[in-house]
RNA sequence: GCGGCGGUGGUCUAGUGGUAGGACCUGAGCCUUCCAAGCUCAUGGCCCGGGUUCAAAUCCCGGCCGCCGCACCA
């Protein structure tokens, strides 16, 4: 069996995941995360939110799924989702059909055109399937878009998506956010939530889906200025695999600290090395294992569109490396593209230390001239006009400008164009940020650590599987049983049990069948300390802890029992040290 | 979406054209002074639809779901 294979058995018997909808056949791509993938999956965020949110004094947003068409026009997803398709009716490959018209005409931007229109093409040039050669003449040209669409309200007037990624519900709100930041940039906003992409074909369990979570930090920083804290993480080791490496017949994973990533060039973008610093830990404290871990980067064509440079982080399973995280370098490419299609302000005003004085030439063309003058063109020779001034004030020193329109030439006399230097106060500038987006699959990330906890081992000649999750992960923190069900123990387990929830802690009870049983239990759902009542508790008030990955057991006092557990989960005691 | 393989209680699995058996798990009880012990009892299943047949969980077709490969992954 695959490691894959027993983890999904793992995860159905104890209740971490299993495929959502069973009772109608399900759907290919959705999953429900039963009672321990719940927790899990809560306390992951919580570890996320802390890092990436809270530690970096960073805010954190809950927009809504469903957005509007412009929204997703706006983003480039609307046309780079909505892909022409078309099937070889011989041997079944699916291709993209406009770049298969694109690859066999000389027609370019296939994709403006309408599917008829392609089809017809198609036919008419007799193009050939790319993989089996046969003709493709007659085949449909469907559409294919990964967004989820639905209709805002009644009818279908207001079309609406399920966004593909949540990083959208951030750029678009950037005014409004800015303002929350008091216009101060670097700031950085996250957002924990649901993104929708309708896969051709789901795979792999949690890896592929259609509903998925993610976690992401978008954080707008002044390109020109901002620096981020790299002393922080300068010495953190990463385990880079570089386009170069990739590329090389030689090639492999190279260890260099964030510090000498960024001296050698190697991660271009020092956020970007910073966010790699502080994730590199990060995924170490959720439990996922080092040596199965690197940090990949995007190689020039598989760049995203928005994209300047990006590096993976990915884990292996069963050979197989998972992305499980994206960092990208997205330039000021959301916010420019919200603003040219919303005509908002995406920019943060940046005062300068001291005001500026600068002559700045300026025309205020007599329009009255320019009308009947140029007629149509009046309005762009006055752009021109503009245009020209700011460029190259000498010339208007002579009688008459000239400027250019389409090839045009238009010659207008200096004093109709109002041409003045004018000084003028300028007290700061427009930035529009750049942004610098670590982008978290919950989902895979939650696979990857439960694929990597999953550990066998023997205990007393018996078999055993547990999950060794970090503490602070784990869905339940502490068991507690009674050894037996009788002499007043259960009574007793319970009052503690009750006591520790009470402290904040997630507590099982268990009094069924044999002590050994309940262990078990508990060790294959990770779940680190078990407590055992037994004669001597009732007497002594007294209890065992036992450790999960150890089986070894000690005998600690009842006060300050919630306390203990605390510090074994919060790392800030050992079990040795008890 | 294409191709290959598969689908039997919660899990793992046996099985045959005559409507299913085991193990584990789970629950109840007994026993039990710390690691899946034992005994008794109990709950629970042939993915869905159509076809062939006197009879289909079994054979055929389609669908759904899963795994693998291809394609896709902006």
């Amino acid at each position: 069996m695959s490691e894959g294979e027993r983890l999904t058995e793992l995860a159905k018997r104890r209740g971490f995941y299993f495929p959502a909808a069973g009772a109608y056949g399900g759907a290919a791509g959705f999953w429900t995360y039963g009672p321990q993938g719940a927790a899990l999956k809560s306390n992951v965020e919580d570890a996320w939110r802390d890092r990436f949110v809270l530690q970096e004094g960073h805010q954190e947003i809950s927009a809504p799924d469903v957005m509007p068409e412009a929204v997703f026009e706006a983003s480039g997803h609307l046309d780079g989702f909505d892909d022409m398709i078309i099937e070889c009716g011989e041997c079944g490959a699916t291709h993209r059909a406009d770049h298969i018209v694109e690859d066999n005409t000389d027609i370019e931007e296939a994709e403006s055109l309408p599917n008829e229109d392609v089809m017809d093409i198609i036919a008419d040039h007799d193009i050939a399937c790319p993989s089996c050669n046969a003709s493709l003449a007659g085949e449909p040209v469907d559409n294919f878009n990964l967004m989820f669409a639905t209709n805002i309200g009644p009818g279908t007037s207001s079309p609406g998506y399920l966004r593909p990624e949540t990083a959208q519900g951030i750029f678009v709100e950037f005014p409004q956010l800015s303002e929350y930041a008091r216009n101060q940039l670097p700031f950085g906003v996250a957002q924990i939530g649901k993104a929708y992409r309708n896969e051709i074909s789901p795979r792999k369990s949690l890896v592929r889906v259609r509903e998925f979570t993610q976690a992401e930090l978008e954080h707008f920083v002044d390109p020109e200025e901002d620096e981020p804290p790299l002393a922080d993480v300068e010495d953190v080791t990463l385990p880079l695999y570089s386009g170069e490496s990739q590329q090389a017949a030689d090639g492999g994973v190279e260890q260099l600290t964030v510090g000498e990533a960024v001296d050698e060039g190697v991660v271009t973008s020092d956020w970007v090395a910073y966010y790699l610093g502080v994730a590199r830990d990060w995924y170490e404290r959720i439990g996922i294992d080092m040596d199965r871990f690197r940090f990949r980067q995007h190689l020039p064509g598989e760049l995203a569109h928005y994209a300047a440079d990006c590096w993976d982080a990915e884990a292996e399973i069963d050979g197989d490396w998972i992305e499980i995280t994206g960092f990208a370098y997205r330039g000021d490419y959301d916010l420019q593209k919200h603003a040219e299609h919303s005509g908002e302000d995406y920019t943060v005003f940046k005062q300068y230390d001291e005001p500026v004085t600068v002559e700045r030439p300026t025309v205020d063309p007599d329009m009255s001239y320019l009308g009947p003058e140029f007629g149509g063109d009046a309005q762009s020779v006055a752009d021109a006009l503009e245009a020209l001034a700011e460029r190259d004030p000498e010339a208007f020193e002579g009688e008459d400008v000239t400027v250019e329109v389409d090839g045009e030439a238009y010659t207008v006399p200096v004093e109709e164009t109002d041409f003045s230097v004018e000084t003028v106060t300028e007290n700061g500038e427009h930035v529009r940020p750049h942004v610098v987006e670590p982008s978290f699959g919950v989902g895979r990330l939650i696979y990857t650590m439960l694929a990597h906890a999953y550990t066998e081992d023997e205990v007393d000649g018996e078999e055993r599987t547990y999950l060794d999750l970090p503490p602070e992960q784990a869905p339940t923190t502490v068991g507690v049983f009674p050894l037996m069900d009788k002499d007043g123990m259960a009574e007793y387990a319970r009052e503690i049990a009750s006591a520790l929830r009470e402290a904040g802690h997630s507590v099982t009870y268990d009094d069924s069948g044999a002590i050994g049983r309940r262990y078990r239990r508990q060790d294959e759902i990770g779940t680190p300390y078990c407590v055992t009542v037994d004669y001597e508790s009732v007497e002594e008030d007294t209890v065992t802890v036992r450790e999960r990955d150890s089986t070894e057991q000690k005998r600690v006092s009842i006060d300050g029992l919630a306390e203990t557990i605390a510090r074994l989960t919060e790392g800030e005691t050992t079990f040795d040290d008890l």
